[in-house]
DNA sequence: GCTTCGATCTTCT
DNA sequence: GAAGATCGAAGCG
């Protein structure tokens, strides 16, 4: 299969833009994670942005941490963070260092190593459900906090862009995700995806959950 | 179908 | 001590 690739180094400087503005070129990339098991690889379908300090909604907002110190290195990297007690999130880093902007893989659909993406997703109703979601499209790939800070145009990470950016008639746009607060909804259309792809989470509005904790406290574990 | 809720633990306040 | 860039199962209509 012949196919125009461009060096690493050239894709590099396709990402060291705002992270807005590098959804285009993710959007039809294909991620490979190279691993004992198998390879595979996913064609990357829906995105979200996230624009650092400037940005209420992204983990960079209160600074560098420990945690976060991935997104404000060079674009290229992959910010991989631990939530909700059992699911990893992947970033690649954008931009120029320092500013702390990212693109969210919010999901995907698997081109390659369907097999093992499924031992590790443990076989899911549909193949689309293999990478739909967030932490879906880590776990298909294989990824945890041992790859947070890796260059994903090195192995064990293959990131091949398109030739081209996605054009833009055949990009959709909207609020982003479960992020809640002023950082998110409808004032921050920055989840991006490829209009018409099955494979693109189902949207779900930010919910607030302070139900019984708020009031009850230690109501928690019976 | 759609909505609600529990699981589980890191991170930050 | 509380919230969180989520997921999947259970409950309900």
């Amino acid at each position: 299969m012949e196919q125009i690739r461009l060096d690493p180094a050239e894709q590099r400087s396709r990402l060291t833009i705002p992270a807005t503005e590098a959804a285009p070129w993710l959007l039809g990339a294909v991620l490979r994670r190279e691993s004992e098991e198998g390879d595979v690889a996913v064609r990357i379908t829906e995105v979200e942005a996230y624009l650092g300090a400037a940005d209420p909604g992204s983990h960079a907002f209160r600074g560098k941490s420990a945690r976060n110190s991935t997104m404000f290195g060079p674009a290229g990297h992959l910010y991989v963070y631990f939530t909700y007690g059992m699911h990893y999130c992947a970033n690649v880093v954008c931009g120029e260092p320092g500013q702390a902007t990212g693109l969210l893989l919010r999901a995907g659909e698997i081109v390659e190593g369907h097999a093992v993406a499924g031992v590790r997703r443990k076989q899911p109703k549909s193949p689309l459900d293999l990478a739909r979601g967030p932490a879906r499209l880590t776990q298909a790939l294989g990824i945890d906090r041992s790859l947070d800070g890796a260059d994903v145009f090195t192995s064990p990470l293959r990131l091949e862009l398109p030739p081209e950016p996605a054009a833009a008639e055949a990009i959709s746009c909207g609020p982003r995700v479960g992020v809640s607060g002023e950082g998110g909804g409808e004032a921050y259309p920055w989840r991006f995806w490829l209009t018409g792809e099955p494979s693109v989470s189902k949207y779900r509005p930010a919910v607030q959950r302070a139900r019984v904790r708020a009031s009850g406290a230690t109501a928690k574990r019976a």
